[in-house]
DNA sequence: CCTCAAACCGTAAGCGCTTACAGTTTCTGG
DNA sequence: CCAGAAACTGTAAGCGCTTACGGTTTGAGG
């Protein structure tokens, strides 16, 4: 343990000054380029001895990476008159996306500049390019960006999207919706019966939801199930949206079908926690199901039927492609797509007991 | 719409060109200095036309902020085989307190660099020095960093702490522990007359941890209850720890207590899947509580009662102080301790039909 | 129309680092 | 012991921006 060093912060000059030799042998030396045992030696020492940290923002200014990649995520406003809202609950699957990310980027010494962008904000440009400034890459989650504003992006900087669509210069990762969605279909159709599904549609024209809504109408016109889509099915991938949903239908004494297909388990969970309040009881009234499996999904009243993305693993992917893209090193395919899996429980109406899933 | 710009990324000069005037005089209107009406145009115009955005980097060099300030957290690390487990479940409190600290953050424009240390990671001073380069402040979640290492680098740059210590030089924000456990003891004393209370701890030397324990274990004294909180009902925090200390229980017919609270409410949440999972009901069978009131605390079978902290508003506060710091404004208060509020659902023996809190 | 202050502008230095280039040292082989 | 190659080091330029400083323009007042 050394004493503690004076508050002015260090450059690079008062190591080399300790050290007694020139600026561009310590910076040789912290770089892992060749030089004298002995020179690299004396400079060790002196930044051990220092506590020096290079400033990354010279490092980043003279040509380097700045081991920062960004990521860019739509957030659902606080309450428009500043309060923060505690009901607040589109801390789910971004959040896990997130992790992954994290995850990937530990891996190689890279940190995250998260930046979110308002529901209002129709215009992110701005704000897209300044992180631009400040990163080596950009990661946006779904809905931040369109095509266009992407591509235009993309020209100057790496970009990969999650849950998006591939654009010349930019990658996207996503898990295989159809697929999950086709299982769960299937489930619920032949296993179950139903015959009625409504589809408690997410944002209508992410490219997720556009493949969960055609899977879902394929398989169960396949079956001869009927589905329900209209206007009043509209959701947004939030709870509140689903439970608003719910409510609306109840309020004009629509019908209620067989099974809800929530585009999200968020949405599944507003919708479960309606039906509760109007004393519906699920699975023994209707079927719900969701789609993510967030790590809640087995706590929750009712355990979730759904279809499981590997939530992480999308995140660490999209950080690897952006690595790679950084790097320069060989170009990943425009379009990595994950596997998902159908995830059995209670709240489809199987017998549950409570099991681990 | 213009047309596309070069794929050349664009400096001051270009636009110092395109406008025909000087960078310093781009330089000026571009941080709202004065300068003349048709000066100011003929470069906005410029901006516009070019699309240029000044490098947050060189910007950061010369003397500016940065306008980012890093957050750590510990991280429950993955498997150990490095495969990404899907139990994960630390995702909660964290985020919706970095949620918080981005609300905060987003309304001064400031970006959030995020970074996790491992629980293996024993000497993350590296790293965080690291990040103190590339940002203006640092927010430190509880168990990051080591009192001294604490005082250390908060002698460099500004630091605030989450439910944390205060140094000399460093501001910590917290939440009322001692007021909201007190509370929740006396209902559980009172109302339900319970008589023994096992205390499911957190890290045990986590500040939160000793105030909670010592407001219970005082409450519980007055009035005549009984409170363990020996070695087996060690927990940490997470779901998965929770449930560990109940199958230990269990599978050594050690006696079970009248309410169990919980350190957190991920703790709960491990505990009465454990529970559930014996058959053994919540609250009919034995009564659980949590601690913050964590968003999903209300959607959990058998809804949870617990303590409400603020959490995004400890995040947002811990923005607000650590701004304060950057831009030299008067100092913070070095602890800034916001209320708590007890949250009486069901899982405590109360009557309760799933009404929203 | 001229003077002088006020307002604005351009030049250039500097932020802390990397790296090309050229100069110096070290080492090899004859 | 010396020449020449090899290995290393130092000098200096440059990354894109802000800003002190001094020069130039503008405009008010006489």
């Amino acid at each position: 343990m050394t004493t503690d060093p004076p508050a002015r912060v260090l450059t690079i000059y008062d190591v080399a000054e300790r050290a007694g030799v020139s600026i561009a042998s310590v910076s040789r030396v912290l770089n892992g380029h060749r030089s004298r045992p002995d020179t690299q030696d004396r400079v060790l020492a002196a930044v051990r001895e220092l506590g020096f940290v290079p400033s990354g923002t010279a490092r980043a200014l003279s040509g380097q990476l700045k081991e920062v990649v960004a990521v860019v995520f739509r957030r659902a406003a606080d309450s428009p008159d500043g309060v923060i809202s505690d009901e607040d609950e589109s801390l789910m699957f971004a959040d896990v996306l997130n992790r992954g990310i994290e995850t990937g980027a530990r891996a190689r010494g890279f940190d995250l500049l998260m930046s979110s962008v308002d529901v209002y904000d129709h215009s992110p440009q701005g704000r897209i390019s300044s992180l631009a400034g400040k990163s080596d890459g950009l990661i946006l989650h779904d809905k931040v960006l369109s095509a266009v504003g992407i591509t235009r992006v993309a020209r100057r900087t790496p970009v990969v999207t999650l849950a998006g669509t591939a654009t010349e210069a930019s990658v996207n990762v996503r898990s295989d919706n159809a697929f999950g969605m086709r299982e769960l279909t299937r489930h619920l159709v032949r296993e179950h019966g139903y015959q009625t599904l409504a589809y408690l549609a997410g944002h209508v024209d992410s490219p997720d939801n556009v493949a969960r809504t055609e899977a879902l109408e394929l398989v169960a016109a396949e079956s001869g199930a009927e589905v329900w889509t209209g206007e009043i099915w509209r959701g947004n991938y939030l709870a509140s949206g689903g439970a608003a949903v719910i409510n609306r239908v109840l309020d004009h004494d629509l019908p209620l079908p067989n099974a809800i297909v929530c585009s999200n388990d968020q949405t599944a969970i507003g919708v479960m926690f309606a039906l509760a309040q109007r004393g519906i009881r699920v699975p023994d009234d209707i079927a719900v199901t969701g789609f993510d499996d967030i790590p809640v999904a087995r706590h929750l009243h009712s355990q979730l039927t759904t279809v499981r993305q590997p939530i992480k693993k999308l995140g660490a992917t999209a950080f690897d492609a952006l690595y790679a893209l950084i790097t320069g090193a060989p170009r990943p395919e425009p379009e990595l797509v994950l596997p998902t899996e159908l995830v059995v429980r209670g709240s489809c109406g199987c017998p549950w007991e409570g099991e681990p899933a």
